[in-house]
RNA sequence: AGCGGGAUAGAGGAGCGGUACCUCGUCAGGCUCAUAACCUGAAGGCCCUGGUUCGAUUCCAGGUCCCGCAACCA
């Protein structure tokens, strides 16, 4: 690992056609805690993430409203920007594929690879249904016919297009992964990723007629053409970072960290690298791959009325804590695996809520602070704390799930001491020792609050006031659902 | 079809060549600092059949059953 001052970390690009799925919001989250980790143990971080705003489907959905797409995609990456205040987010960058920065840094990029030998132009042929007016794939056909329009031919029309040599990059991608082991994690999707490409790649489309969808960046040198919406909102990850114009700053963030979910696995870990290899540039430091989040069971989808939505989870906290956001961090953090298929449903949630926050650290801190309160002159003194290595070993494999239950681990430990010592019972028959136990109650729950501030920022924060301030909280830090 | 993942107490999850662990639930006890919270203990389990092995829940083979990738969707 080349830069162990700096960490730069990403999300994948959200598509802008819908509201912020609690899948992303998982995304977005786990990014979060480790660019807060990384900061807490003294490095510097640079957190991006932003909205991918090209291609037909925008340009479709803008068109139905009646709207243009700019003004369309304004609405919705508003809707994006506003996840950083309601997930409490450190994030330090706002990408938009439609920042003029980006558009001249995507076809710098496109540049790159033209002078790399690596784009050309070809006949593309499409399989096109005139009932329709719309191109197929064959997945859509039944028997080599529109399933709306059976009685009528499928056409074959062809149109250029401009593609990306990915073939050339067989030998070099699996170069890369023979040298760069833990370059997607976890193993079980690199081995994924391994298998797919040792199978031979075929090159691929990275561009669009203007004519057709003019909802793209501009392919350098011909107007007809804009290009396909990956090849733009890859390009994000060094663009958000300055890359072409200024180098410096590029080179102080580059490689990146980045965290997708396993919907993006060959994009990210595939086209993206191969990508980077033909405009001349290192490949990216980790991929940290996502599971899915299932709800009851099945897969998360408006027909059947199981879609988790963030903003309403958080919505339905706010009554019973001051940190509605940080009930869905955790849940997001600590009840689905870091790298599995997870579940989740509006029972869970409560479940999850009611014996960790409720009845974990929001009951601790009360015990506690309320014994400090009562026999303690003052603030206990606080020193430095040293690391905790359970947690830093699961940060370095990304198991921020496995981290997370170290912390929470302390707390259950913590309870079970209070239990086991007594304090307040030795209080009665001898201050001065009962006043000991206490203030090493309250350092282990400081420990306790420090290492929480990655996961829930503001729970963690308001914990280290009580101390600071020697209080009690003045209503529940996590109460109880009606 | 192909590719991939999985089957562990009532439920949901971890684990792993050698006393099988966690959460929730159930039952019994304890404590009173705390948000009827907290602590201790108990009952209950590795899909089936072979193989490798001193020893398999773990490795291998076969079987059965689930699930994902082809449908806007992270």
């Amino acid at each position: 690992m080349a830069n162990n001052e700096r960490v730069y970390i990403t999300t994948t690009l959200p598509y802008v056609n819908a509201d912020p799925h609690v899948g992303f919001a998982m995304e977005i989250i786990r990014a979060d805690v480790l660019a807060r980790y990384y900061r807490s143990s003294g490095k510097e971080a640079f957190f991006n993430t932003g909205t991918d705003e090209h291609g037909a489907k925008i340009h479709e959905a803008a068109t139905k409203e009646g709207i243009d797409a700019q003004a369309y995609t304004d609405r919705y990456a508003a809707r994006f920007r506003d996840l950083k205040g309601l997930l409490g987010l450190s994030v330090d960058n706002f990408v938009r594929t439609t920042d003029a920065h980006h558009v001249m840094s995507a076809q710098e990029f496109w540049k790159r690879c033209a002078a790399s030998g690596d784009i050309y132009k070809k006949l593309y042929r499409v399989k096109y249904c005139v009932g329709c007016e719309l191109e197929k794939t064959d997945s859509e056909l039944v028997n080599g016919r529109c399933s709306i329009h059976p009685n009528r031919e499928i056409e074959i029309r062809e149109e250029e297009n401009y593609f990306f040599k990915f073939s050339n990059y067989t030998k070099p991608l699996l170069e890369l992964y023979a040298t760069h082991p833990d370059l997607v994690i976890p193993s079980f999707r690199f081995n994924e990723t391994k298998a797919f490409v040792a199978r031979g790649l075929e090159d691929f489309s990275i561009s669009r007629l203007r004519r057709k969808m003019p909802w793209g960046v501009t392919v350098p040198g011909d107007d007809e053409h804009v290009m396909y919406v990956w090849f733009d909102a890859l390009v994000n990850y060094i663009s958000a970072i300055g890359w072409p114009d200024d180098m410096d700053r590029f080179e102080k963030w580059w490689p990146v960290i980045q965290y997708c979910g396993k919907d993006n696995n060959r994009q990210q870990s595939a086209m993206w690298q191969a990508m980077l290899m033909s405009a001349k540039l290192p490949p990216s430091k980790h991929i940290v791959i996502n599971g899915f989040i299932m709800s009851g069971g099945q897969k998360m989808s408006k027909s059947l009325g199981n879609v988790i939505n963030p903003f309403d989870v958080v919505a339905s906290f706010k009554d019973v804590t001051p940190f509605p956001e940080d009930v869905l961090r955790f849940v997001l953090l600590h009840d689905i695996s870091s790298f599995e298929d997870g579940d989740l449903t509006l029972e869970s949630i409560k479940a999850s809520y009611a014996s960790n926050l409720q009845n974990g650290i929001g009951n601790l801190v009360s015990r506690i602070m309320k014994m400090a309160t009562t026999h303690l002159d003052g603030p206990v003194e606080l020193h430095e704390l040293d690391h905790h290595n359970a947690i830093d070993d699961a940060f370095n494999v990304f198991d921020i799930k496995r981290a997370l239950e170290c912390v929470m681990g302390a707390a259950s430990e913590l309870d079970a001491y209070i239990q086991e010592t007594a304090p307040f019972k030795v209080i009665k028959v001898n201050v001065e020792d009962g006043e000991v136990l206490i203030v090493e109650m309250v350092e282990r729950l400081y420990r306790i609050a420090i290492l929480l501030e990655p996961f829930l920022p503001r729970t963690a924060k308001e914990i280290q006031r009580l101390i600071h301030e020697n209080k009690m909280p003045e209503t529940p830090l996590f109460g109880r659902l009606p």
